[in-house]
DNA sequence: TAGATGACTCCGG
DNA sequence: ACCGGAGCCATCT
């Protein structure tokens, strides 16, 4: 466990993760500005740790998905009724939730 | 200690 | 709209 990310770290993005509505996602640049550090340590947070957490419902800015797990991610989204514009694109404009703002 | 790697973003062509 | 390069933060080898 050689990792300098404080587990008080890994907890807070965790608990932003699941403060994401349903039907609605947030990006890792977001997240990161909310709780500090960057994008790409978010993004290794929920590699490492965001197996219990819906990770489906953080993507990249430009609305497009992480490279990993699509199938699942795009049947959560249907489910969910997730705006998007295409498949394995989101409708961003409509779909993000701001961690800090909250809307 | 230095260099490479990654579930990222931004900007230019 | 698609592709490539530079910047960033922490981890891994």
């Amino acid at each position: 466990m050689t990792h300098r990310t404080t587990e008080a770290y890994v907890a807070a993005v965790l608990d932003v993760v699941e403060q994401v509505p349903r039907g609605r996602v947030t990006t890792y640049g977001a997240i990161a500005e909310a709780v500090g550090g960057g994008p790409r340590q978010v993004g290794n947070v929920l590699a490492r740790h965001g197996g219990p957490v819906p990770w489906w419902r953080v993507v990249r800015a430009d609305g497009s998905l992480p490279p990993s797990h699509l199938e699942e991610a795009q049947q959560r989204y249907l489910e969910e009724g997730t705006p998007r514009r295409a498949p394995g694109r989101l409708d961003m404009p409509a779909a993000y939730w701001d961690p800090v703002t909250r809307t």
